[in-house]
DNA sequence: ATATGAATGCACATAGATGTGCAGTGAAAA
DNA sequence: TTTTCACTGCACATCTATGTGCATTCATAT
């Protein structure tokens, strides 16, 4: 009676079903945001039943997880590592800034969805945290290390999303007039 | 058999009930927000059945309408007309700014869940066009109108409750050091 | 004294989401 | 060939919010 059973080609087929959750998942959140996401719209895009998915992901924070992680796989946040050796600070954030804002661009709808719904979510805000925080840090912390605290506290405003919405979406600059207005900025702040 | 039926008294205290009714939504507007706010809740913290609530604000938009323009009463934007009168533009700056910061402190909270809402929800969107849209343009109108291109984006990016946000929450700058950052920011803009 | 109507208290039907139960189905593993 | 199990399809109970119905209460207007 107790027989062995090993998934061989039924481990891929079940891969599968598990990967087309989550870009259903992913594709919702771009759409309506993490927080308007339920376990029933994602069942229905996927083309699933909502045991199968109960079966892959037992709540949400699980499902929320592996969609950021294979978000965050596909389209990696800029890294900051090769600006490290650049000398002057004001080429590395002209080297940085338009890596980022070009980040912003490119996943702006995911982005202004999980941020907002991460300020009042705290599974959604868990999940920046850990996916945004430390790359986050990572650029205050190679593009401000020369910096005063006043131009800190302006290079910590460039690096934000809503800076680079509002100067490129609602004020129409370019990204680089974004970029060379940011730069500006760090550069003219002095001590309070 | 038909009398005449004027309120007098009455019309008092069904228009305290109004008031307590308005007040209530206006509290989980600014605890939750005003897309987390259900008709339920409003009318429980009221102390009023859902009934009379229906019968004050047949929709959510004559409630959101109805709260706004309270809150806006009694906690009005600051007006920008008298600092036309102001030759420099920095001076200005260095007056208007302050005022808008401090409103912005004030009303951190209504303020953070509001625009937030405003994203998702065209009703709380329509409202904030309404009842922020006209004073904001004022503001720029104000604010910029010696101003270059770049100077002007800079200065949108200078009014927006994100960067008050960003500077003297996350940053930690005082009103003042905030308010001193962005002056210096629109004056270091050039043209791109 | 009597009629009015703002507000109550309870009820109902609807709708969407949730979590779980259970008997299939069918392809893959033994 | 037979067993295993991922997934299906339908079901059920629960919960919350919504919008509406209706009889009732009671201070107020007549």
């Amino acid at each position: 009676m107790a027989r062995t059973y090993t998934l061989k080609k039924r481990a891929e087929s079940q891969a599968e079903t598990r990967r087309r959750i989550v870009e259903a998942a992913i594709e919702l959140h771009c759409a309506v945001g993490p927080a308007q996401t339920t376990f029933s719209m994602v069942a229905e895009r996927a083309g699933v039943q909502r045991h199968t998915l109960y079966a892959h992901f037992p709540d949400e924070q699980s499902l929320l997880l592996e969609c950021s992680g294979l978000y965050s796989e596909r389209e990696p946040l800029p890294d900051p590592a090769p600006w490290r050796g650049i000398e002057d600070w004001r080429e590395r954030l002209r080297t940085g800034l338009p890596a980022l804002y070009g980040w912003y661009e490119r996943n702006a709808r995911l982005a202004a969805n999980v941020l907002r719904d991460a300020e009042q979510d705290p599974q959604v805000r868990e999940i920046v945290t850990l996916r945004w925080g430390p790359t986050m840090a990572a650029y205050r912390d190679v593009l401000g290390d020369e910096l005063s605290t006043a131009q800190r506290a302006m290079l910590h405003l460039a690096l934000s999303f809503f800076t680079w919405r509002t100067l490129v979406l609602e004020s129409g600059l370019k990204p680089e007039g974004a970029v060379e207005a940011m730069v500006q900025a760090v550069d003219c702040a002095r001590k309070t």
